[in-house]
DNA sequence: CGCGTAATTGATATCAATCAAGATGAGTGG
DNA sequence: CCACTCATCTTGATTGATATCAATTACGCG
């Protein structure tokens, strides 16, 4: 059976029929590369089809207009990018990649077919946009409410979190993959500071780094310094009817 | 036909059709009132439950650990309560009343029923969530990356725009009906910093107030100072399949 | 080797928080 | 009707966290 980022994603929420897999799997019959720094989709493009990320490391971002960057959130394979042209006819963010990366672009229209053939895979995008939307509140308040050194460490637990779910050989050693200023444009503070918290942090023996690798020395503290909760602890699928 | 603000919002989205519609009307059977400042649902409250608003006005947030509180979302009729419910054994937030209002509950699995019986409302649902969801990007880059002037302009925007939406009456004249403390709370700043951007915006000439009454005396030169983008010009939910 | 990007470090500036009093105003009970 | 109370708003003085400015250093790569 071809692999599929998107259905890997969901059946590790909830058991997945056959055709649920199958109908998962058609949304990835294209592909399209990303190179390392290009761009999927700018603030306002045309909107029409959306993606999902099979391979790499992208970002979505907003630019304000001074210059300044606000990294809405990392992006991950079995990730569903541009779920804003359900809604919208033009971009609200630009996602560009990390990483090379390589995405599978549908039309919107697939996304109707598929909530009408397969109800229950609709909840569960639901409920995976549940969980995406909750992410983004615990940002929120961590910009709005702690310190920057909270932050830091907050994106640092989140990316290692992130890049395990991918590679489970991922323990407490891990390379982030983003510059400082990246750190920054993320957690809403300068790259200059946040290479002082980093700095911090290591000299709190919190986290230790060797060329571009960090290591988590004591990851307790780091998710106490970071206010951290662990969501995935609380899913609860179950609920979902049982596949067909 | 009875009112549903449910029903209401989505055919404001997109024609509905009559059974869609009365599927709709079923979601809002039941009734519980919440007095103000009293709590729906606590963080870690068990879930189960959904709720629709359907009159008054609540909000969300979350508590951290140093006592500090970061207020998510003001919550108007026909919002959708509790969604985190599709993922999530425990509430994330608290939701609590901010004038007194009336809530319908219903269980996840009348969501499920929705869905399979009614793609189309499916769809549009999520394409509310996703509406939903840029709102809070443009909230998390504001807090990320702008001045605390542009935060307070682009909060009483925010709470204008959206008190006309279910009272066309309201110009430039309204009544936030939340304190300097909660404004703060929302935007990351202090009551008292709140107060001050006030005064200056006043000063600025760009609102006045009178005993809890706000008017804004130049709307453009507000949406300026806030960096505000009109969202609901680029809805687009044309694609969605034709109600049956 | 040389070049460009990213990381580091120090000095200074600024914005917003904190601390500390009042002032205002809407209930509430006598 | 008045005195009282509690929440909210207002204002000033000071502190503190983070930004800004300005070099310098380290590092990956052609």
């Amino acid at each position: 059976m071809p692999d599929s980022c998107f259905a890997d994603r969901f059946g590790a929420l909830t058991p997945l029929g056959p055709d649920e897999r199958a109908a998962l799997l058609r949304l990835e019959e294209r592909e399209r590369r990303v190179r390392r720094n290009g761009v999927l989709l700018s603030e306002n493009d045309r909107l029409g089809e959306m993606f999902i990320l099979k391979h790499g490391m992208m970002m979505s971002y907003v630019l304000l207009d001074d210059g300044s960057r606000q990294i809405l959130r990392f992006l991950f394979p079995g990730d569903l990018l541009a779920t804003a042209a359900l809604a919208y006819a033009h971009s609200p963010e630009t996602i560009m990649a990390l990483t090379d990366s390589v995405v599978c672009p549908f039309d919107r229209g697939a996304m109707a077919d598929l909530f009408t053939a397969h109800p229950r895979l609709a909840l569960a995008i639901m409920a995976a946009e549940q969980m995406e939307r909750v992410a983004m509140t615990d940002r929120l308040a961590a910009i709005g409410r702690t310190s920057a050194k909270a932050r830091v460490s907050a994106l640092l637990l989140e990316l290692r979190n992130r890049l395990r779910t991918n590679d489970p050989g991922i323990g407490d050693s891990f390379v982030p993959g983003i510059t400082q200023e990246e750190m920054g444009d993320a957690t809403g503070l300068t790259a200059v500071h946040v290479n002082r918290m980093l700095r911090q942090l290591e000299q709190d023996g919190l986290i230790a780094r060797n060329g571009g690798r960090f290591t988590m020395l004591d990851e307790a503290g780091l998710a106490r310094t970071a206010h951290h909760v662990d969501r995935r602890a609380g899913l609860d699928l179950g609920w979902l009817p049982d596949p067909r």
